[in-house]
DNA sequence: TTATATATAATTGTATACAATATACAAATT
DNA sequence: AATTTGTATATTGTATACAATTATATATAA
């Protein structure tokens, strides 16, 4: 009767491999070769090998006939695809059940910013990572339709070493700000369609500002 | 430098099992075995339970940990939901992409249901259920994403045991008919708020219909 | 030196053996 | 009769052995 279902090492592996990758791990490129994965995760290969599988077909590795896994590395024109197609989905929700969104969180939201502002430069910038993560929640978490859920979530999870913290450099704490709170605000006001245009507009500067510096570092 | 490059029994066993399940091989909820399976394949079981993973993971089986595959078998609310997340992807693709949109092919499949028309009714169904194809492959082909016409073609594979033949019944072939060609037209004249819209109301009607006639035969 | 061929090692793919777990059925207990 | 318990069987999960393929290193010829 224990909540505790007897997961297979099969799904631990995955899980424990997922992480890795996600925590940066292992650089864009690199092969996961199944005997070291064994080793290192102390199981044999079979695991390791249904682990991969699976992480292949979730789009983080990339499976080569004959010749193992790679991380997958996404050239530019596929990056800016991923993250106009995460545009597109998160949008989707937001229109589509705009009217589930949480209230309450937002109001929450939106006054923890007001807050922030108030206060310096410095302490802005916590701040707004957090916040960017709340927004995107807020919206995901809407969302009621099981297969967009997940396909979201899996796609936001695809983009996450392709995220930029914008609020690196300091002209763009404030706009990076603007851009929220238009968001949070036409939201509040019951404007779905302002609502879609201000998200899509963050969406938009956050790609151009990542395909500006591509190449150099990448926040993981 | 042949194209025919060397496919693993685990892609194989992977592409037979699809095939088979897409074509109606099994019924729903059914438990597939794994011994079973190698037994009729002549493998293995390392390439079918490799197979098993992705068909799992492809959303066409569900894995219970130590118990083995089903065939997905979707409770009604689920049912509506995949319906209605095709609909949302597909109308999104139809707006994002609406320019891209083969207006060769589009005014052939035009003329073709014209054509059909002016025949007689018998005629009729066959043409439909072919320019449904067509319809709906006219709007995947225009996606100009990877991610997102990977994942329409995904989602429209799992579609498939939920599809009705709605001009089973005579009365229902000329509004079929109708909204088929609302949809073509409005493409052919540019309108593309009119086009999506009409491409909805065809969703709608879709799901309405076979949600009426749910728990009796469904067209495989 | 470069290129090619060949042998060797490393790695993935597949089959099989063994272990852990779940299922089915019968006997025992209440 | 219903419930529980135990045992046999079936089935999945994991490890390992072997086969096939690919990568690497070395040697040889141009």
């Amino acid at each position: 009767m224990s909540g505790i279902k007897h997961l297979s090492l099969s799904e631990e592996v995955y899980s424990r491999l997922m992480r890795k990758i996600l925590d940066g791990n292992f650089t864009e490129g690199s092969r996961l070769r199944e005997e070291i994965l064994c080793r290192e995760l102390g199981v044999s290969r079979t695991p390791v090998r249904e682990a991969l599988i699976r992480l292949a077909r979730e789009g983080v590795l990339e499976q080569i006939p004959r010749r193992g896994c790679v991380l997958r590395k996404l050239p530019p024109e596929e990056i800016e695809e991923l993250l106009r197609y995460r545009c597109l989905l998160e949008c989707l929700v937001l229109r589509e059940y705009f009217d589930l969104i949480d209230r309450e969180k937002c109001r929450a939201l939106d006054a923890k910013l007001d807050k922030a502002v108030k206060k310096g430069e410095k302490e802005l910038r916590g701040v707004l990572l957090s916040a960017d993560e709340e927004l995107h929640e807020l919206i995901t978490l809407s969302c009621h339709n099981s297969f967009l859920a997940k396909e979201l979530k899996r796609v936001q999870l695809l983009c996450r070493p392709y995220r930029v913290l914008r609020c690196a450099e300091a002209e763009n704490t404030s706009s990076i700000l603007k851009e929220r709170q238009h968001i949070i605000k036409a939201v509040l006001s019951g404007d779905a369609g302002k609502a879609e245009t201000a998200l899509s507009t963050h969406f938009e500067k956050s790609r151009r500002y990542y395909l500006r510096d591509k190449g150099t570092k990448i926040t993981s």
